[in-house]
DNA sequence: TCGCAAATTTAGTCGCGGCTAAATTTTTTA
DNA sequence: TAAAAAATTTAGCCGCGACTAAATTTGCGA
């Protein structure tokens, strides 16, 4: 009963859940990228398991047991990918792929001979939380590059990873893991931004990539930013 | 057509036709602990797929294809099995399966910087040696520590992986990979050998487990061999 | 509030890789 | 050499996890 494919919907939920409180059947086919009458099976199953509760046409919230097997498979995973990143220096645009099928076949010794020989880590090469062993996980909640005003500076703090290519493109801008970036302009309506970064060259990203970054504001440092922004030019 | 279970049936059919060169349907059963009527129907399908021929009745042998595939398999199997114990630090007890369960996940992208980080090993830490690429493999044969006459010394350069217990135990005894053994005495009809190592601490081996291990004879220092060891009594 | 569209579940199918029991072929032995 | 034993294959089944098509439920808009 904890398949690979258990596993992938338990995660799943899990990650659906941290944004909507109420996971539908469809929300799930559709990131699993399966029909919907196979989430209904699936879920039936886990349900079955009691490791989820689902209330017909109304969606499945995972129970305390479900929350912790998809922490433990969430922890395998992100463990797999900071292990690949240092061991092998594997790109962040690729640890995803390779963690998401040895996640499943790990055993518990290994988990914990990775995660001793990686000083126990909190953070993923994505910046994500490492779940602890005992199912504890941090909420970091930063606000997306979106969400910083023209003008203000900011660290990359998170980036998702959900998709290779941007992951890819972020690298190219310089956009990683804990990187400056000044927000100089952003065009109306939630439409793209134009962004400095570290090397002093200038970008432009889009909406849907700024919503992929996450970022701690640099409050103080705004207006000075800016300033030596105006100067240059 | 390449599931996890199709490459375990062609390693095994690979492993077993190293030793005898007609592999039955109940070899292949027996070696995967699987029913005979399973095996096959699996055989049905690899023929089918063109990576055995198959004389119904009479057994089974692997195509170029069939060969090449296996090859490959076994590659990511003893590459794997040398990166846990390197980085890792995995007793080679442990190593054999987790690589039998990461084989058959990580990309071939992930093979190629696992070697080039091991420096294009040769040899995995039971001393089987790592089948190139191109798929050509070394076919070294070592005569096991049962033909090694009483009086000889030796050294260990293989040992069977198939068993976690058994390596367990020889690595208490001292039986490593490039160790030295003295042969000291054997029983008759294929009895127990009794072996003293490089701690000088002496041990009973018994006909199974030494049929396990494979090594180099030392032809020249066997009589200096026993002469020390009367001496020390 | 009634009806329709969308979401969800149910029903039934498929390939995979196991299984047992029965049939068949090969091999051994009397 | 014929019968019994052993090995192998065939037939038919099961659970898994996907699918499509059909039925059902929900909820929104007229």
């Amino acid at each position: 009963m904890t398949s690979a494919a258990a596993q992938n919907y338990l995660k799943a939920i899990y990650t659906l859940q941290e944004q909507q409180a109420a996971v539908t059947t469809s929300a799930l086919a559709q990131y699993l990228k399966v029909s919907a009458a196979s989430a209904t099976n699936m879920v039936k199953k886990l349900a079955r398991a009691r490791l989820l509760h689902h209330s017909p046409y109304h969606g499945v919230q995972l129970t305390g047991r479900g929350e912790k097997m998809a922490l433990e498979v969430i922890r395998h995973h992100r463990l797999i990918e900071l292990f690949l990143a240092r061991t092998l220096a594997v790109p962040w645009d690729c640890v995803h792929a390779e963690a998401e099928k040895i996640e499943h076949v790990i055993s518990e010794d290994l988990e914990d001979r990775i995660a001793t020989f990686l000083g126990d880590p909190t953070l993923d090469p994505h910046g994500d939380p490492i779940p602890t062993k005992a199912g504890q996980v941090a909420r970091p909640v930063y606000p997306s590059l979106l969400d910083v005003g023209a003008g203000q500076s900011a660290v990359v703090r998170r980036v998702s990873d959900q998709n290779p290519e941007h992951l890819r493109h972020f690298s190219k801008l310089g956009l990683v893991l804990d990187a400056n970036v000044d927000v100089l302009e952003r065009e109306p309506f939630e439409g793209p931004l134009r962004v400095r970064v570290a090397s002093g060259a200038e970008h432009i990203v889009d909406e849907t990539l700024a919503r992929e970054i996450w970022v701690s504001p640099l409050t103080g440092q705004t207006r000075t930013g800016m300033a030596r922004v105006k100067k240059s030019k």
